[in-house]
DNA sequence: AAGGCTAGCAACCGCCTCGTC
DNA sequence: AGACGAGGCGGTTGCTAGCCT
């Protein structure tokens, strides 16, 4: 037995929408302020779309507050560093980006970034050098992509939390906050991190038991991950041939990942400037 | 000029989560 | 508690424009 259709699909169009379509649905949700019920629209508004289809149009192309254009330098790196930190949650990370939609930014890892992190010899998806990542998949601990980008978001929290409570001005929600990583922790993508942790207890190590694939993914150890990825590094260094070499650009993609803030350099992913490792 | 190839992007598909009953 | 529907999300597909031979 199949999966019953999100809609009847029979009569309904597909494909491109003509300019017409567009005038139709932006008339429709400015008239009745807002979209009500995305099931019902295409009826209500005399549309031969799915409700799925109005809603994609709407919320990737015809919502006003769309930036359109390409991609500054600034958000390219702010995309990647979130990627890092993220994974492939393309939600969370358009969140970060006024204007930019989920669709547009994994476009743009797809097409651009991605090529670009591989070609400089970095795994896109752990953000590590290839040598590294290749090393972790035949490790006995080794964690899943998912856990590993949770490691990483937890130890970079930490590190920022150390960082603040030298200024004694701890989880603070003041805008002008100087950490960086603190305020996107405060901002929706922290969010969606620490609603798996007990809201009363920012010090306990992570909850476990939630039906969410982000905790599924948390193993009882990620926490102690989180505070040793550095170490990790070290110890799976020492058994390399090249250990310093391997140690040195290790410590450089931790500090992408990690340092993000202090390091404003981007020129390494200029086209002309890659070199990829031997 | 024409055909093939590739990159970029819009749109679709199916799974997942959440809210409601 | 579980079934169901709606919306959201990420992966993938397919079309098109531009480039190359």
């Amino acid at each position: 037995m199949g999966r019953a259709p999100c809609c009847d699909k029979i009569g309904l169009k597909k494909g491109p929408w003509t300019p017409e379509e567009d005038e139709i649905l932006v008339n429709y949700i400015n008239n009745n302020s807002g979209h009500g019920s995305w099931r019902s629209l295409p009826k209500l508004a005399g549309l031969l779309r799915c409700g799925k289809s109005c809603r994609l149009r709407w919320t990737n192309y015809l919502r006003p507050d769309i930036k359109r254009g390409p991609f500054t330098l600034h958000e390219e790196k702010l995309v990647i560093q979130l990627h890092g930190i993220l994974g492939n949650r393309w939600a969370a990370i358009s969140s970060q980006l006024s204007g930019r939609t989920d669709n547009e930014i994994k476009n743009l890892w797809n097409t651009h970034l991605k090529k670009r992190l591989i070609r400089m010899g970095f795994d896109p998806q752990t953000h590590l050098p290839m040598v590294y990542s290749c090393y972790q998949v035949g490790k006995s601990h080794a964690s899943s992509v998912s856990t590993h980008h949770m490691a990483q978001w937890e130890s970079a929290r930490l590190e920022a939390e150390a960082r603040q409570s030298k200024d004694s001005s701890f989880f603070n929600n003041d805008p002008n906050v100087s950490d960086y990583f603190l305020r996107i922790w405060n901002s929706q993508v922290g969010e969606s991190f620490r609603c798996v942790r007990k809201p009363d207890d920012i010090t306990s190590p992570i909850s476990h038991g939630s039906s969410s694939n982000i905790s599924d993914s948390m193993s009882a150890t990620t926490i102690e991950l989180a505070n040793n990825v550095k170490e990790d590094l070290k110890w799976s260094n020492s058994d390399s041939e090249s250990a310093n070499d391997l140690e040195n650009s290790s410590d450089t993609a931790l500090q992408f990942l990690l340092d993000f803030p202090i390091n404003n350099d981007m020129s390494f992913l200029q086209e002309s400037s890659f070199t990829c490792p031997p």
